[in-house]
DNA sequence: ATGTCCCAACTTTTGGGA
């Protein structure tokens, strides 16, 4: 089973990619960040012609999330149950095949004098208790745009980054506190040695340049982190035309 | 060198957000 995460920056501009994609990649469920679109507006019928049923939670001009799969979607749930996250959009559940998929877009943050950050703190920890409620032995896996990079070797350079977000103590420690639970981000696993990304900013050449960071993750449960049997980035994604900023993460998993 | 992209709207330019 192929599930895969990718903030696609506006899914209006990026159907065709998003559609290319699927035929190329042959995921079986893709979970999508930043759609940008409320609901009434998401392709559901492109992504039907292609194979896959979709649920999608959006607002319309921030934000939003889906799931798209091809082998099942059960026990749909949207958000965090807490108020902030009415308008927020950033959540979406979803079983799939027996795994219990959670498409993520954890709030920017934008500085660490923020009350946004403050907010994305408060979002890692209500997301952090939603996992503590899952039974024991559950497929589970959250995966999606976290902003945050978990360790130095997730950015290019963390003498560029001093004094930024997605690098900050307390935002690697409310990852950590995920994987306190017994979670693993399994991208690791298959890169060690790190200077893998999965988001670049369009600006200021940071493509070309290599400046990026690891910011989409996978999260697994203890059950299921045994199954997977690889991750990678697709960083062509991020090339050619239009282009998200951001490039697709995908795990594979060998259910029993 | 915050140098791009995407969205909405008091829409054909501008401001907000990432």
């Amino acid at each position: 089973m192929r599930i895969a995460t990718w903030n696609v920056n506006s899914m209006n501009v990026r159907l065709p990619r998003v559609l290319d994609w699927l035929s190329t990649m042959q995921p079986d469920v893709l979970c999508l960040q930043e759609t940008k679109q409320a609901d009434e507006k998401f392709p559901f019928a492109d992504l039907e012609e292609a194979g896959y049923t979709s649920v999608h939670h959006g607002e319309g001009r921030w934000n939003g999330v889906a799931i798209v799969s091809r082998v099942g979607l059960e026990e749909v749930e949207v958000g965090l149950g807490s108020p902030e996250d009415e308008q927020g959009a950033r959540l979406i559940a979803a079983t799939c095949a027996g795994v219990r998929v959670m498409s993520c877009y954890v709030p920017n943050g934008r500085t660490l004098d923020s009350e946004h950050y403050v907010g994305k703190l408060a979002w890692l920890d209500r997301l952090r208790s939603r996992l503590a409620e899952q039974p024991p032995d559950a497929l589970v896996v959250a995966l999606g745009d976290f902003n945050v990079a978990p360790a130095d070797a997730d950015v290019w350079d963390m003498a560029a980054l001093e004094g930024m977000t997605h690098v900050s103590r307390p935002e690697r420690a409310a990852i950590e506190a995920v994987l306190a639970l017994g979670y693993e981000d399994v991208f690791v696993r298959f890169h060690p040695e790190g200077g893998v990304y999965s988001w670049w900013d369009y600006r200021d050449g940071a493509f070309h340049k290599g400046h990026g960071m690891r910011i989409d993750l996978a999260l697994t449960s203890p059950a299921l982190s045994p199954l997977v049997t690889g991750a990678f980035v697709d960083r062509d994604a991020r090339k050619g035309v239009k282009p998200s900023d951001h490039a697709p993460v995908v795990i594979d998993v060998d259910l029993p």
